[in-house]
DNA sequence: TCCTTAAGCTAACGGCGATAGGTTGTCGTT
DNA sequence: AACGACAACCTATCGCCGTTAGCTTAAGGA
């Protein structure tokens, strides 16, 4: 692997071409590797062959690039959420599906939930609330599947949005402990996952208070 | 701030001197900048006012220095939690407190968790079972609690093992969503917490059936 | 006093993200 | 067909990083 392969200069109108093949060389080293570390500028460029410098026609800076490409994959997690809880007519089963879409999605794509949801990008309240995070479309499912709960009275009354933020945050839970800790858990992850599910399902029916 | 400020050499046996040194300056780089980027092998150099290469003395690599630094402030976790749930005669009520130790201890040491909890370091199956991992000792809290709860009725009979990993997903998941995303919840956390720890124990709390 | 050896240093390598400023090919205009 | 402008990309370099090979120096016993 010697030859430089230097790609062809784009025509006149189309520098944006450039961008494109660049994610897309990005994404294919961050999912080979598994490693941002070795998602390196100088990495993309030679995947693409170009220099270094070229990439910053078209990114900002490294966290920019990698943060658009995790952004890609992540648009995925909205649709494989949706696919989950659509035609499931219990409200209660639709939602744990909701939350058993996402932990495979992220199981699956440890490298981009890594850096979307775990990494040091400061994540800011714009981005949380006006959706620019793919993820947050998700999210949107979620506070509505638990109304849906709540008004089928399966669930007590409560808030559906403070609701929804507790189930977020048990499923981000298992995700981020299953990407970090190798073997965890220590049963079979199905198990689990059942489990902390059924926890939730149970903790939040209709019974005797409400879900404050 | 131009002076070297040079350490004097340590006497003879005790070479070892230099290592606390280290560990101490990291420590102190770690919390006042909450950048794992900004604790670098020079500038922990710097601060000591030796040269980089005699890190390496005391530590095999940069990874192997941070991640004592975390394991040496995670040693009060254990203390923490063992604290909050001491005296506490409502077993249920004692699980609760060590879930909220925990996550306050998270949310108080942002970086140290990070690395340890949310790192790439890959926790080896050993050190989570051999309890190198500090936090592990506090896992074995949890168990214990657990297994009271269920002993004194208050939680339905099941696997204490499995519960415990359940809850330990719960609490993470809310610790590293405050960490990663900047004003999470958007409710007040405590309110969060609250609702979390309550759904939770409402879940487990002996009915019907039981936690399989 | 001298000699061993622990304790720490100097110099350097390769790789990283990023920037300043030059080159070249393409395209509309004449 | 010749030209000039500008988009597209390159060369050279900076300052940082972790890490290693090999040298120096001071401490302490003989």
């Amino acid at each position: 692997m010697g030859a430089p392969a230097r790609r062809r200069r784009a025509p006149k109108g189309e520098g944006d071409r450039l961008r494109d093949e660049i994610l897309a060389a990005a994404e294919h080293l961050l999912i080979e590797t598994g490693d941002e570390a070795a998602v390196s500028i100088r990495a993309i460029a030679d995947a693409v062959g170009v220099t270094p410098p070229s990439i910053y026609l078209h990114f900002a800076d490294k966290d920019e690039l990698v943060f658009a490409v995790c952004q890609l994959e992540f648009a995925e997690l909205g649709r494989r959420m949706e696919e989950a809880g659509r035609g499931v007519e219990d409200p209660v089963q639709a939602l744990k599906n909701l939350g058993r879409a996402y932990i495979a999605f992220g199981t699956e794509h440890p490298a981009q939930y890594r850096i979307l949801l775990m990494g040091k990008r400061e994540l800011s309240r714009e981005d949380f609330e006006s959706g620019t995070l793919p993820g947050m479309e998700a999210f949107g499912q979620v506070v509505a599947s638990v109304q849906a709960c709540m008004e089928a009275g399966a669930f007590a009354p409560g808030d559906p949005f403070l609701v929804a933020m507790g189930l977020w945050a048990v499923v981000h839970g298992v995700t981020s402990l299953r990407i970090t800790v190798p073997g965890f858990p220590l049963v079979d992850a199905e198990v689990l996952i059942d489990h902390v599910l059924e926890v939730q399902s149970r903790g939040l029916t209709a019974r005797d208070g409400q879900n404050e």
